[in-house]
DNA sequence: CGCTAGCTTGAGAGAGTTCAAGAATCGTGG
DNA sequence: CCACGATTCTTGAACTCTCTCAAGCTAGCG
């Protein structure tokens, strides 16, 4: 039975980490059968509808999330109040890792579509990564990999010289949002589009009415549900290397 | 006894970890006494002078580096061919690590200065980090600090909307180039300057050459001693988020 | 059916780029 | 020790991409 609480957030109720659709791939395989039962006794399943904040920057530390389901998009604010996002999160991935460490959250963390998460308090985990090498190798993992994207977002979808102009970074962009293998691509809000590429709302927009008109690009579902572009892959790869495509 | 090897760097013969200055900071603090007498026999550990390449992007790694002393710049190419810098490593830092996990490495390594930097090759790596708990804990600090470092420099230092302008972040630049909490700052060349910010080598020398006139900064020492810069770090301060500063 | 939040579009201004020389500086060899 | 060639850095002027500000527009939602 679900129900409401503080900050919009919902619990659905303590976790049970053995039927986790996630037991391979999130952290919680690491953790033996055994030792399973008393670990999901101490984590929290919980929901957020769309726009909630998981945790604010900033903010004491005392647990970290393994997402089950949807997309959690980091942000980092400027001192002219503007929201930067540093890293786009889906299901399976850890957000606030870094309270293991430092005392504090290095971004806000905010749910963009429906997200399904699992929160694990701090003070149990450092106790149980101790002994647990897999669990810790599996962090690094995860962690190196989060390190590459950065690096990869900062070199290849940052402005600044040597780097493409804006239309073929945001090309990359939808590209790198794409869907698997298909030719649907997550429609973020063209603020967050904007805030991912480090340009104006405006200039984003007008790059996308622009890609669309060339028929790269189709908007489609409507609402909170569903919302995606389907996009003309073959066309955006070349934007995003750079070439002319003839609409 | 030095004697050169390929690619100009050098080997210094085999480490020496139980005298490693570094012991207590270096992730081999993690290595038992005991194990260390086997580990520092084929731990190599190398001198590479300056504008030596550790390693190149894409290249297959099999090893990777602990930086005993000088300073490293990670640098990835955009298809344009300009020079990014995605970060900057020093004594005590890890290069390379992304080793572990994917088969190629994701950065060109280059020494800024005369670096030393001992080389782990990745198969006994792995070996030994299978039931080493403290190491693996060692490294996953390091990762996460190192990718706390990246999206800080992507939000405060890259450019694009509501990041400061230039001379502002030239400023935060050079501030977190300082040496410890003296007046001195490193003076990489303003190519690398004009790379980590994502600026014109042009624009980061007007800015420089104005904040050298105004008299915030002083370049001192001469060839590839000892360049560095003498700082006004107050002033630098204020311009770094943006106050106007009397000259 | 109207309201609000999100998106689109226009026009002008500015920060930073490019291209093109010129000035320093380095370290090398006579 | 000084002269020379090669980097590296500086400076100027024109140009361009993107930002800002300011309206309109659209579409979901109550």
């Amino acid at each position: 039975m679900t129900h409401p609480v503080a900050g919009g957030k919902t619990r659905e109720g303590k976790g049970n980490c053995s039927d986790c659709a996630l037991r391979q791939t999130l952290i919680c395989s690491d953790v033996s059968r055994s030792d399973l039962a008393t670990f999901h006794s101490w984590v929290d399943d919980l929901a957020f509808p769309p726009g909630t904040v998981l945790y604010h920057m900033e903010a004491p530390a005392d647990g970290f999330y393994c997402l089950r389901s949807g997309t959690v998009k980091l942000v980092r604010y400027s001192m002219s109040g503007v929201a930067r996002i540093v890293r786009i999160l889906k299901g399976g991935d850890v957000a606030g890792l870094e309270a293991a460490f430092a005392d504090t959250f290095a971004h806000t963390a905010v749910a963009v579509g429906e997200v399904r998460a699992c929160r694990i308090p701090l003070s149990r985990f450092r106790h149980m990564m101790r002994d647990n090498p897999p669990l810790q190798r599996r962090l690094l993992e995860k962690s190196q990999q989060a390190l590459a994207e950065v690096e990869t977002w900062l070199a290849e979808l940052a402005g600044g010289i040597g780097a493409a102009p804006a239309r073929q970074r945001l090309a990359r962009l939808l590209l790198s949002l794409r869907d698997g293998r298909s030719d649907r691509i997550h429609r973020f809000s063209i603020e967050d589009l904007g805030g991912m590429l480090g340009i104006s709302m405006e200039t984003a927009s007008r790059i996308l009415s622009d890609l669309t008109r060339q028929g790269f690009l189709e908007k489609c579902g409507s609402g909170r549900a569903e919302r995606h572009f389907r996009a003309d892959i073959a066309a955006l790869e070349k934007i995003a290397v750079g070439e002319a495509v003839p609409a």
